[in-house]
DNA sequence: TTAAAAATGTTGCAATTGCAACATTTTTAT
DNA sequence: ATAAAAATGTTGCAATTGCAACATTTTTAA
């Protein structure tokens, strides 16, 4: 992975200690499949993901579902960032997961010393933040299933600076990641195969081109 | 339009000047379908859009036009949001615009009590940015080409606080927004208006729902 | 350990979407 | 004002994708 701006970085750990006190930060663990709702509702609290992996999901009135982010440790949410009708949509702990609360009102308003560091951190992560959903969009906006898979085996290849990399999904969850049919995206891996652009063995993927 | 965050909101004309020379900003006019490049590319620049319109389109190898991302007065852009291969992206004002460039390492990593506000102003700026693409997202993950265009339309609806709005977009430019086929969205936007879902004239939506 | 649940691979068929072509209208540039 | 360019509306046909069903494998939970 790609060096992932953390939100204490280069803050040392007495200094952090005072930063969480002053904050009204919380630590909240999530086990597997638990819905992060209570906590984020209405609050204008970030969630920094310390360990674990979140999905925000939507399941539509037909049972389609869509992975609509999933966020990996280092990543934030917050129902400050979703203004659209939520009631569709929920945010699942994948994997037993470890979440930072503190306020952004907090940290925002209430600039001091102590935050200058604190404050850069944040805007690096909501940068990075940025980025992320920037190339998501870049996914989600090609136009044919074996063009929406390699442009997230390339993120991926890049990430892990290697041709070949482990999918981070069941491929069930991939295609609801993006967006396509899972049995038509089975059949275009397998077409990609045959076609000699990918080697796929057990969700390890090589490109070979 | 709610209420968009602006980057000298709260900040009088005065301490506005002084910000402005101390932050290596720049003012910059770009007249219609002019590229923006120059002035972004390994810059750290931020440009905020103060007048006009500015598209980040894509050219896919087979000639197929994407709109990535539509832009209008207070969003930002700044190459550190791109971070894909750009070769096929450029950014393009779409009508005259005005644009203001600050350095994004100027505000953050030399914080003073003269840039509070500036701060906190551009944190809403990057939330907004966040809550834009997030709807973006929702939208590009819809199924179908209906089921995409009636997103849409509840997006602007939504912003307009009204059942009926303008399109921002000719049709072709549209289509290419929502990365789907021209002539196939325009067919199920009269099936739209034959099931009685909208009243369409003239690029004037009215949703009857 | 073992039964149940979930994920995977596959395929024929149906539905949606893309494509190309063209006529017509609207916009742009000189 | 006028010619050229761009946008729009439409349609038949082709290609892609979705859907449903099922067998098989893998994972999960008691």
């Amino acid at each position: 992975m790609l060096n992932k701006p953390l939100i204490f970085q280069g803050i040392d750990e007495n200094e952090k200690k005072n930063l969480l006190n002053s904050l009204q930060s919380t630590q909240v663990i999530f086990t597997k499949n638990k819905t992060i709702a209570s906590y984020v509702n209405n609050s204008n609290l970030i969630g920094i993901i310390e360990e674990g992996q979140i999905d925000l999901v939507r399941y539509d009135y037909n049972g389609d579902r869509t992975i609509i982010e999933h966020l990996n440790q280092g990543d934030i949410f917050s129902d400050i960032f979703y203004q659209m009708d939520n009631n569709e949509t929920s945010l699942i702990a994948t994997t037993t997961s470890k979440i930072l609360f503190i306020n952004y009102d907090d940290i925002i308003k209430n600039p001091n010393k102590n935050t200058n560091k604190l404050i850069e951190n944040l805007f690096n992560i909501f940068k990075d933040k940025i980025i992320e959903q920037t190339i998501r969009i870049e996914i989600l906006t090609k136009r044919s299933i074996r063009e929406k898979l390699l442009a997230y085996f390339n993120k991926l290849s890049k990430e892990n600076m290697s041709k070949s990399f482990n999918l981070p999904f069941t491929y069930s969850f991939l295609a609801d990641y993006l967006s396509i049919n899972r049995s038509a995206m089975a059949r275009e891996i397998k077409a990609l195969k045959d076609d000699g652009l990918i080697k796929e063995i057990n969700k390890k993927i090589t490109l070979l081109y």
